[in-house]
DNA sequence: ATTGGCACTCATAACCAATGAGTGCTAACA
DNA sequence: TGTTAGCACTCATTGGTTATGAGTGCCAAT
């Protein structure tokens, strides 16, 4: 429905805004690029663009600039993505491959990928939600205190320690350990909660006491621990790009450090063909966000996605180079991940 | 050596400062507080404090702001410190009751803290360096993997997966785990990592593989994470300062997301009388940082300081309100940490 | 020691003209 | 019909000039 030549124009000022920051006129571009026409051509072009709302004159008389769905249009003509330096695949694997475990392997990412984009990266915690137990421990650590564990398929591990103000016996922990594990190892962490709260009449009678201390820590541990978290990185390349949001970057940083609200919009974003998903502008549901842009791909752990990693930067980025650097991450998180968990 | 009414004097300009943004002259000055004396004698006592570098005019006739040094004498003039309210204590104490693990209190300080303070918080983790070995742990996961724990009496758990490819059996690694912590519980981190190379010919041959496999991941955990870590919270609050910021506040974040900066800035501060330390300005050793200033206290566990926590923002802060914060949060910290842990 | 008076400084704001990149439109052209 | 040259017009940006006024330093008088 947009002939071709328009739409190679869109691109060209898509590319040149994105390199000068500057709003792009007829005659720059034909200088840049060699369409074969002249200046006036380009106009004409140009008019189509602006009457389908793909670009923008900021003011009268003075370049274009790519509306979000100039950008939108752009990035889905994208048919192949920029593919990394070799240098850049290096620094991928030499990163990641020395993470021991989760919680450094996710922050090494988030600062890689911070890295690679100059954006700001964030990275999802694996969701509990979606998890089943694989395993439950209960140490003693002295005579009052008991070390719970709660380790889950996606390799994530959370702890809490319990003082118990009677002391226990140590058999008593092991039996109640191997009633845990026996009743709850394999189900999903759903499962787990509701199962867990009729296993206090399994107890017997000597285990009691143990058990209507442990039990409940255990639900809490379920729960409260089953709600999500980000890790964030490189904010600062948030202010670096200052000049890219309309007043100031404050609000966007209020915007992304509210969890919430970062863990409803990526939960939102459906993977498209290429495996990477993006919100452009306004296609952002919170209101902060509108003027930045949003990058995320799906990373998995044996075969199944379990949480989401991406960038988020001005609505004026180089969608070419972070998708790229976004799938390329999520790829080498993934085989990093089921490879050594 | 300075005369009582000047120092009035820089301490009104200080306040006023602090609450207009705009440098102060001696008119507005006389206006706003009762000195009983009139302008150009306030002018004098500004000639004598701007000889004695404590206050600074931007350009000539301008009002004046004060100096690092100005602040400086401010701050340790400040006999005492400006109680929390009501409801701060009771936000605090809301804030902090209801956390779990190590993890978890600490993200909530941290975000505490930058709420209360509208500052840039930061929590530093309990070093490692000078815990000592609590109890080490050795679970077996399925039949070719062990989870290896690492407990210290800061109340810091890591933990580590280990692939063992040839399987081992369920004895041995009992053993294993009895042998380590005979051998370490209770010594310094320092001491377990150099005592933990020797551990290998007390093994015996039928555990040596094992060892082999688990002692060398051990040493990881020690060392590789003897590292310290430091907790932000509340970047966006430079981000709204950002006036206070005479280039951009990038650089500025960058310093701060660059964790080794900030540990070696901490950890160079001495607490003071109050139990608060603070740099003002160029007394921060790093450049991106001249314009800021931190305060920092320690929080306990059981009665040994483990590590520090604070607030960084521009130096034109309220010193007042956030040295209070600071050490209300680091008190109920401690208070938190020794009860449960 | 304090004060009123006064000349002086200098950042800021307001106004104005010049510049120039860029546009839309029209008429000629292939 | 699509392309091009030409032209008048717009308007953000720049630089220069000029007020305005808050604030100072200094001095002579109290």
């Amino acid at each position: 429905m947009i002939p071709d030549r328009p739409l190679e124009v869109l691109k060209a000022i898509v590319g040149d805004y994105i390199a000068s920051k500057e709003p792009v006129g007829s005659k720059s571009l034909v200088e840049r690029h060699s369409f074969g026409v002249s200046a006036a051509t380009i106009r004409n072009d140009m008019a189509i663009l602006e009457e389908e709302e793909l670009i923008v004159a900021p003011h009268t008389s003075s370049g274009r600039v790519p509306t979000d769905k100039g950008y939108r249009m752009f990035v889905d003509q994208l048919s192949e993505v920029k593919p990394l330096s070799q240098a850049e695949r290096g620094a991928i694997e030499g990163f990641l491959s020395k993470s021991s475990d989760l919680d450094e392997t996710l922050g090494h990412t988030a600062r890689l990928l911070s890295q690679l984009t100059n954006q700001v990266a964030l990275v999802q915690y694996p969701s509990l939600g979606r998890a089943s137990v694989k395993h439950i421990e209960l140490i003693s650590i002295d005579d009052q205190r008991l070390l719970l564990m709660l380790i889950t398929d996606s390799g994530r591990i959370q702890q809490h320690v319990l003082d118990i103000p009677g002391g226990y016996e140590a058999g008593d922990a092991e039996k109640l350990r191997n009633l845990l594990n026996d009743n709850l190892a394999g189900k999903s962490l759903k499962e787990a909660a509701s199962a867990n709260k009729n296993l206090g009449q399994k107890a017997s009678a000597k285990l009691k006491p143990l058990a209507d201390r442990v039990l409940p820590e255990l639900s809490l541990l379920v729960d409260a621990n089953s709600q999500e978290k980000i890790l964030l990185a490189g904010t600062s390349n948030l202010a670096r790009r200052g000049e890219d949001f309309p007043g100031s970057i404050s609000p966007v940083l209020e915007a992304i450090e509210e969890q919430v609200v970062l863990l409803k919009l990526i939960s939102e974003m459906q993977a498209d063909s290429h495996g990477v998903s993006l919100r452009i502008g306004r296609e952002n549901t919170v209101d902060a966000l509108f003027s930045t842009s949003v990058v995320v791909s799906g990373y998995e752990n044996q075969g199944s996605e379990i949480a989401k990693v991406g960038v988020i930067g001005p609505t004026r980025m180089d969608y070419s180079s972070n998708i790229a650097a976004v799938l390329a991450v999520a790829r080498y998180l993934s085989k990093s991940l089921g490879g050594s968990q």
